[in-house]
DNA sequence: GTCTATAGCCCGATAGAC
DNA sequence: GTCTATCGGGCTATAGAC
């Protein structure tokens, strides 16, 4: 398609997006420059207003982008069987997920509190929604008689911040493959509220 | 003791430490300033060089006194018994000390990365012996076949995050008291290891 | 599309008066 | 023990050359 110029239009801008990313992640926004950013891509800081109007664009657009592709993510994965099967995807998913993409992971949930108000809204907007996730298929779970669940938003919340935890230590090359990881954590998720998969059931 | 002059010698170094434990939980260590401290006190930012040599030290010592007080803390709470109502004490006393000291917690699990590398061992090493009194805990239950644990090193990670999380979502004087709040997770983290409070076992 | 230069501001830390 | 003033530098974002 011939540009008519210059280096890979499309290109830098995810480049500057992944940087962003990296280092928001590793250091917290507060902590990165804008001149650090443009240094890890490889080019002046002034040409990074080409592709954010502002550093705090940067943060919103990364974390509305990782949540929107999240919940759109699990809607295709969603089994939409019995609820302790759901338990488990959904264990499954958040773990992959986040094994996949551990810096958007790291921002989407640590970074809350650099947002300007009305991006603020946004993204706790969205993240409530894939947390709601969650708190349908507990309360699908105890309705149905498979969970042991006092209070589901409680129940909810400790295994999000469980699952999520898995970035924190989670080392590829390590002593546990991925697999195992997920049934792992799988595992416990179901323990915790007193369920089991239904292939695990004694008729 | 009649000091010679000025205002009280001894009260200002704590209210110094409890600003910047506040607004470092909120905002994040890099996102604070000494002049924003300062404030806070109510004092010059000058004032503040009294009080530590600067700001770095400011934050390991508030992480390192927090995380020595609960090692401390918790030696006296162990009920030394059967690992599974050691693990039943373990969360109660976890959730306790989060929801007494949020602040305190927040910044010993999300300011790690803010450490130079001396103070960061120093706290890495005490975050591990924290870490290891749950590890010892499950390894107990697993060898008295308390607890079905396939992974000790994974399930503490897996715990410690559940029960930390709790300083993200609980605020004093919502929908839950404090004492359901611990049963409930301590609920929760003995039946994702498997296990059952001896009080409630059926012989 | 990227560069260099810079405006305007805030930073951590220090010096010295009181 | 606190103040004011300040040093030296880094910050975000913009302007204008190429």
């Amino acid at each position: 398609m011939a540009r008519p110029s210059g280096s890979d239009a499309g290109v830098t801008g995810p480049r500057v997006r992944d940087a962003a990313e990296r280092l928001f992640a590793a250091h917290g926004y507060a902590a990165v420059s804008m001149r650090a950013i443009a240094a890890e891509v490889g080019i002046g800081a002034g040409a990074l207003y080409h592709y954010t109007p502002d550093k705090q664009t940067l943060l919103f657009q990364l974390m509305r982008a990782h949540l929107e592709e999240v919940i759109a993510a699990w809607a295709e994965t969603d089994p939409k069987g019995a609820p302790a099967d759901r338990l488990d995807a959904f264990a499954r998913f958040h773990i992959q997920f986040h094994l996949d993409r551990p810096e958007a992971v790291f921002i989407a949930y640590m970074e809350l509190r650099a947002l300007e108000p009305d991006n603020f809204a946004v993204i706790e907007t969205l993240r409530r929604r894939y947390e709601a996730i969650l708190r349908d298929i507990l309360a699908a779970g105890v309705a149905a008689g498979e969970m042991q669940v006092a209070d589901v938003p409680l129940a909810a919340n400790a295994l999000i911040a469980m699952l999520t935890g898995v970035t924190t230590w989670y080392r590829e090359g390590g002593r546990l493959e991925r697999g195992e990881v997920e049934t792992l954590y799988a595992q416990m998720a179901l323990g915790a509220v007193g369920a089991q998969k239904s292939s695990a059931k004694t008729f």
